[in-house]
DNA sequence: CGATTTTGACCAGCGC
DNA sequence: GCGCTGGTCAAAATCG
């Protein structure tokens, strides 16, 4: 019944969850937003700025949400970067004219001690002059803002544009490696397997966040390459037939593909795109987080391992979208949900949506450009820290739980745990780069969650917040749009995550050879549950 | 009545 | 080859 409409908070949120909260950066409470409720400042993180909440009786303060917020319904959060500046330059500039006009007004001058009727007139006049500036005022700020959310919108295309032109030309540089070094293998391949290792050691390493193959069983940084050139056949044989099946590439049904008059923008991107996943793990009573698109569901399995099904959607926003996302609650612990995304839209994207949007193409790219070049390994883990935004309540786990890597989002976290409640991975390492850490610092830390090295950019944690009122808790959008934010806004995060990973990888960490954290419960897959709540 | 969800069946990959 | 598992399909059921 969730219609998936972010803004919607009614129908996709009925226990109100988010309800007050802003989400992946925007605030999806229209009605906080319309209300006579405070809209703060936000940075970019989502989170709400130091500023703090003028005075309920603040005629400034309401003055500026009556021209900032007047058509704010049409698109929830093209104010959102607006409204920072021009509601601190309004709050400035009608201070003064009221503030003016109430100490003239109300200073007992001689001209109203004397003549009554006359300075009330003259009251009269300045009043109302002083309402038809405000009201002036109004309307250029309104223009103003108008012309700004215009703005907005293009910036945001064109940012949405340019990420798809950079992912296709990633792509790009990657196909012709990738050939490049087949040719090489193929002239080389009786005599030199020697050198296929090293040669492949600058430059292919990076790759096994994409290819890795769950067969995989060793991890040693010296074999790492190795084992990306020879993951096993049959893997390599169904990872060829998804990217190379149209079908698949979007998504559409393998057997009956009458759903995709679509293509991808680019097809091997997309194929490639497809295999980064983002999940994002969050406590959530609702069925399904908000994330401003529209999805319908089209599945629902018994995972093994979990007594919670899992349900599959499709995104909806357009015919053959091949954006699909899976809704899980963890088995231990259901009050979390872990969505997982994966695919690129192809289509625009309601600026509600924009944020996870971003945040899955972007992981996407991270991981497509940890094979683009090794040069980035040289690169600090400290970057990661500054990457990070320190206020994001957040943990980024970038695993490549096969056969596709994934960015995972860990928003229930603790700050201290290494990563899980669940049980502790057998090879889970840890990289501290403060040795004191302010609680706002993060940690980084290496894990190597399946086949290979990830690493957490951990952070203090949001569970902080649960034992506070709902109120002032950093709520999981707080934490989500900061993770977003962490990897959409800096350009930099995606290389030098990748390259960071790359770094840690080569740093011989200890292997593991199953990595099923998961009780192993057999589940039918017939034996099917009606709900996710389970409460 | 169209859209959406539910749910059993089907398929492909993988391990044994 | 067989069974397990994840993912998807599509008819039926349900909803608004």
């Amino acid at each position: 019944m969730d219609k998936g409409w972010g803004l919607t908070l009614e129908n996709s949120d009925p226990v109100g969850f988010f309800a007050n909260k802003p989400v992946f950066g925007f605030n999806l409470s229209p009605r906080l937003n319309h209300s006579r409720g405070i809209m703060f400042p936000v940075n970019l993180n989502g989170r709400e700025e130091q500023v703090a909440p003028p005075p309920a009786d603040d005629k400034r303060v309401i003055l500026g949400e009556v021209d900032f917020f007047a058509d704010k319904k049409r698109s929830n959060n093209d104010t959102y970067f607006v409204k920072k500046e021009d509601v601190e330059a309004a709050k400035r500039e009608l201070n003064v004219n009221t503030g003016l006009q109430l100490l003239t007004a109300n200073t007992g001058s001689d001209q109203s001690t004397v003549n009554d009727g006359i300075s009330s007139d003259i009251k009269d006049k300045r009043a109302k002059k002083e309402l038809a500036e405000l009201q002036s005022e109004l309307e250029r700020m309104n223009a103003e803002n108008h012309k700004l959310k215009g703005m907005l919108t293009h910036v945001t295309n064109n940012y949405s544009a340019l990420q798809m032109h950079l992912a296709t030309l990633m792509q790009q540089q990657k196909n012709s490696k990738t050939e490049s070094t087949q040719e090489n293998q193929t002239v080389d391949r009786k005599s030199e397997s020697e050198d296929k290792k090293q040669e492949n050691g600058g430059s292919i390493v990076p790759r096994q966040f994409l290819e890795l193959a769950p067969g995989d069983q060793e991890l040693s940084h010296s074999s790492s390459e190795e084992r990306t050139l020879s993951e096993s056949p049959a893997h390599n044989k169904k990872r060829i037939v998804r990217e190379e099946s149209p079908a698949s590439e979007d998504w559409a049904p393998n057997k009956a593909p009458k759903l995709n008059p679509f293509k991808p923008v680019d097809q091997s991107t997309e194929a490639t795109m497809r295999k980064a996943r983002v999940s994002v793990r969050a406590r959530s009573e609702a069925p399904m987080i908000s994330d401003g698109c529209q999805w319908r569901k089209y599945g629902q399995k018994m995972a093994k391992g979990n007594p919670c099904p899992r349900a599959y959607y499709r995104c909806t926003m357009a015919v053959g979208c091949p954006v699909r996302k899976q809704v899980q609650r963890c088995a231990e612990d259901r009050t979390i949900l872990i969505t997982t995304y994966e695919g690129t839209h192809n289509h625009p994207l309601p600026p509600a949506a924009m944020a996870m949007a971003s945040t899955t193409s972007a992981a996407a790219n991270m991981l497509l450009s940890g094979s683009m070049s090794s040069a980035d390994g040289l690169m600090n883990p400290n970057f990661l820290a500054r990457t990070i935004l320190p206020c994001s309540s957040n943990m980024a786990t970038i695993s490549a739980s096969a056969p596709f890597p994934t960015v995972t989002l860990d928003l229930t976290q603790p700050p201290n745990p290494l990563q899980f409640q669940r049980p502790p991975h057998p090879t889970q390492f840890q990289v501290p780069f403060a040795t004191a850490q302010p609680p706002q610092m993060p940690q980084v830390f290496g894990y190597n969650q399946s086949k290979f090295s990830g690493l957490q950019l951990s952070q203090d944690s949001t569970d902080q917040a649960a034992s506070l009122p709902n109120e002032a808790q950093p709520s999981f959008a707080d934490s989500l749009s900061a993770a977003t934010a962490a990897i959409t806004a800096d350009p930099n995060f995606t290389a030098a995550l990748a390259a960071a990973i790359t770094s840690i990888i080569g740093g011989s960490y200890p292997n593991n050879s199953n990595n099923n954290n998961s009780a192993d419960v057999n589940t039918n897959n017939s034996n099917k549950t009606s709900s996710f709540s389970g409460n």
